[in-house]
DNA sequence: AGCACA
């Protein structure tokens, strides 16, 4: 009876990724601490708040970082998405804009970071999410099986379910309604840059773009004082990916603006 | 808006 009563975050016609001022946490070890997340975070400017969700699938742990606003959370994610949470079992974090803000219990008794364990209990029977899990009944005590099964998919294995029921559990209508924002080129694992200052180095903009899972190559050339890049990377998605995060950013070396980024019209020739 | 390397 109350399937009606969907939370005004979730009605949002447009779901302006500019109004999101969370991100969404994923690729991290099974025995992260809420700590950690928070120390992760703490330091970013705009920082508020973030919480630890351990869910009940796989043991994987998720977890979700809000900021003051839009601005603060992506200058968050670019900092730290891809880098290595954990270098002894190569973790690697995933960081994207959530689904929905995380709704912050406001008043006393609510810390600086939060903790939501749905890993089923030994003595507790699942009593939700029930009948939409295939998965075998598998021992708790077996949890270190998984230490590797989320770093050789990557990217990939970022199921975007898991970003919008948190809090409540509650989903909505989840179709992806992103266009694509280019006109006319097909998608292509290897992107073109433009719109890059005059100063702008290969390094420079290497090292942005290393921090994003997938990258291959980067190759500047310059175009008669506007230099354009190419940047190759192992799949189309992971292209897609990081055309998306970092379209319109500056870099140092920026005087014209931000970056302009759009697939390549041919993929880059392997050597 | 501007797309190279082989």
């Amino acid at each position: 009876m109350d399937h009606l009563s969907y939370d005004p975050y979730y009605l949002q016609p447009d779901t302006d990724r500019s109004l999101i001022k969370t991100l969404f946490v994923s690729g991290l070890p099974d025995d992260v601490k809420a700590r950690e997340i928070h120390n992760l975070f703490r330091r970013r400017p705009g920082f508020e708040s973030c919480q630890l969700k351990y869910t009940g699938r796989g043991n994987q742990v998720v977890a979700f970082a809000t900021f003051c606003n839009h601005q603060s959370a992506i200058a968050a994610l670019h900092a730290l998405n891809g880098v290595k949470f954990d270098p002894q079992n190569g973790s690697v974090l995933h960081i994207e804009l959530a689904r929905s803000n995380s709704r912050r219990k406001s008043g006393p008794g609510s810390g600086p970071y939060v903790v939501i364990d749905k890993r089923t209990k030994a003595s507790e029977n699942a009593q939700e999410t029930s009948g939409d899990d295939e998965e075998s009944e598998t021992d708790e005590a077996s949890s270190a099986a998984d230490a590797d099964s989320d770093i050789k998919d990557g990217i990939q294995t970022t199921k975007s379910e898991t970003a919008d029921d948190h809090e409540d559990g509650k989903v909505a209508g989840n179709e992806r309604s992103e266009k694509t924002a280019d006109e006319g080129i097909p998608p292509c694992s290897t992107l073109f840059i433009a719109n890059l200052g005059p100063n702008c180095t290969e390094d420079e903009l290497k090292q942005v773009l290393s921090q994003y899972p997938g990258f291959n190559v980067l190759k500047i050339r310059n175009r008669g004082g506007m230099p354009v890049a190419f940047a190759d990377f192992e799949e189309v998605e992971q292209a897609t990916e990081v055309m998306e995060v970092l379209q319109s950013s500056l870099l140092s070396s920026s005087d014209r603006g931000g970056m302009h980024i759009e697939y390549a019209r041919s993929k880059m020739r392997k050597h």
